[in-house]
RNA sequence: GGCGGGGUAGCCAAGUGGUAAGGUCGCGGUCUGCAAAACCGCUAUUCGCGGGUUCGAUUCCCGCCCCCGCCUCCA
């Protein structure tokens, strides 16, 4: 298994730091609940996902870590404007934000620690005392405690940054005063009084913890001093995961990551998807626009994640209409199998893949596009031979099994069957007749009414078949 | 300015030192009463541009152009 390390900007063979219990641990950046996540940010999720999925496919058991940023800037300016305490104004986006996990069909993190829990409040005090201790932070006159990068041989690294390009891009205010380098970083943020009630104390004074800080405290207490596997979007590598690298090696002393996955991101009109550029949509957003989920998440999943991917709605519909391909496969596999026919020639060729040129693709670097390539092209096998009636009902379960195997990764099966409607049912027992009589005026006019009732009717040698159509 | 990612058919997108997977869209055909689905065929003499190496480059090297991002709290 390779992956990109952005570390070393190689694609490295993988290997598990503890190969024998075959566990992987992984540490992913996870939302700042102050608003509800736009689909950008779960494009980095469902990244996260896939190569989760992938890896238990691959026989590793997975220990993964989502954290939430439950306290920061905006959280608290929307508490403030909102004019409700802060755990309950991030409620609501934690909470909307598990909804769109379900919804894409995301696999739960096994952890989801938050940044405001007492326990990891403490333990962030803590390695900031350390810090200090060992020089590698200092207390600045505005009493915010930050780090100082120039004591980190390393920091930097990660982003390929030279400390003395830095730039300031007047994003962010900056007290430059009190720091000693424009790029040192807070690890402890002195209360003033626009933070309101949100404070703890600490040695230094009442105050919150930095950003940077939580991630390092939450993965070293969850994870261990050591993790495989550390994801995020690629805006994180700098400053965030530079920071983590400084703060969690200057606290234990070990290699913090072994592999940095980043992944790139959702473009709208070519211009990356962001909440500052109001270009964003949601996934109630896309839901609303008659999308399901797994067609979201199909369209989010299927180009590689180093690459930027630009969301369309035509990039929607291209996803569903796939989808629909992937369905009426099958749906022809199942009927096939569920025949107890009697031996039909299967030819070896049409003979499901032992081959696991499925996980070859994705054992790459998570090469999805060839890994999907291949999925279609079975499709098209398959299609042909039933075409040709010559799949057996053995060969169609074959086929059907390696689906289940390949779906566990990439799970987007249909919803189980839906129910066809009283009403629609009752049109094609019309339709029924009507065909019977050969009366095909009326028969079309039947198909059309179903039609614009959301379904499609098919006239197949063993009579009518419905099948359920979102509207184009 | 520094550091990255990307530039392959209408759109999306793999890929290899030997002449381009797949999806979607469109067109033609088989099937059908007509459709739908499925299948078959067609759709990049060409892989941002210019050089170089090579018998041969989209793939390696050099230079350049364009798009996107990061450069101190954005996935």
């Amino acid at each position: 298994m390779r992956f990109f390390n952005t570390y070393s900007r190689e694609i490295e063979e993988f290997e598990p730091r503890d190969p024998a219990a075959r566990l992987i641990r992984i540490y992913t950046c996870g939302p700042t609940v102050y608003s509800r996540a736009h689909i950008g940010n779960f494009r980095a999720y469902i990244f996260e996902d896939l190569l989760q999925r992938h890896l238990e496919l691959r026989g590793y058991k997975v220990h993964r870590v989502m954290n939430i940023t439950d306290v920061d800037d905006k959280t608290i300016r929307g508490a403030r404007e909102a004019k409700v305490p802060l755990a309950k104004f991030t409620q609501q986006f934690k909470q909307a934000f598990f909804e769109d996990l379900k919804t894409l069909r995301i696999k739960p993190a096994d952890e989801f620690p938050a940044a405001t829990e007492q326990r990891y409040i403490d333990r962030m005090i803590d390695m900031i005392g350390v810090l200090i201790s060992r020089g590698l932070a200092y207390q600045a006159e505005d009493k915010s405690v930050y780090y100082r990068i120039n004591k980190f041989p390393n920091y930097g690294k990660l982003a390929h940054f030279d400390l003395t390009q830095l730039q300031s891009t007047g994003r962010v205010k900056h007290d430059e005063y009190d720091k000693e380098h424009i790029g040192d970083f807070a690890l402890w943020k002195a209360w003033d009084e626009e933070d309101g009630d949100v404070r703890w104390d600490s040695p230094w004074g009442p105050g919150r913890p930095g950003w940077h800080i939580e991630c390092s405290a939450m993965s070293t207490a969850l994870l261990g001093d050591q993790i495989d596997i550390h994801c995020g979007g690629v805006d994180n590598i700098f400053p965030h995961h530079e920071a983590e690298i400084a703060q969690s090696e200057g606290v234990t002393g070990k290699k913090f990551v072994c592999c940095w996955l980043h992944c790139a991101h959702l473009l709208v009109d070519g211009q990356k998807m962001a909440k500052s550029l109001d270009n964003f949509y949601t996934v109630p957003d896309v839901l609303a626009k008659g999308y399901t989920g797994r067609e979201l998440r199909y369209a989010l999943m299927r180009v590689h994640y180093r690459a930027p991917l630009n969301f369309t709605w035509d990039g929607m519909n291209e996803a569903r209409e796939s989808l629909a391909r992937i369905d009426e496969w099958l749906a022809r596999l199942h009927e096939i199998a569920q025949k107890e026919n009697v031996q039909l020639s299967t030819a070896n060729a049409q003979r499901p893949i032992e081959k696991s040129e499925f996980e070859e693709a994705l054992d790459d670097d998570l090469n999805i596009s060839a890994a999907l390539g291949l999925l279609f092209e079975s499709i098209r096998e398959t299609n042909r031979a039933m075409d040709e009636n010559k799949l057996d009902a053995a060969t169609a379960s074959a086929w059907l099994d390696w689906w289940k195997r390949i779906n566990t990764v990439l799970d987007v099966e249909a919803e189980a069957e839906i129910v066809v409607p009283p009403e629609v049912a009752q049109l094609a027992r019309e339709r029924e007749n009507a065909r019977r009589e050969k009366n095909w005026k009326r028969s079309d006019e039947l198909r059309e009414r179903i039609s614009v009732l959301g379904w499609e009717v098919r006239d197949t040698k063993d009579g009518q078949k419905l099948a359920r159509r979102a509207a184009k």
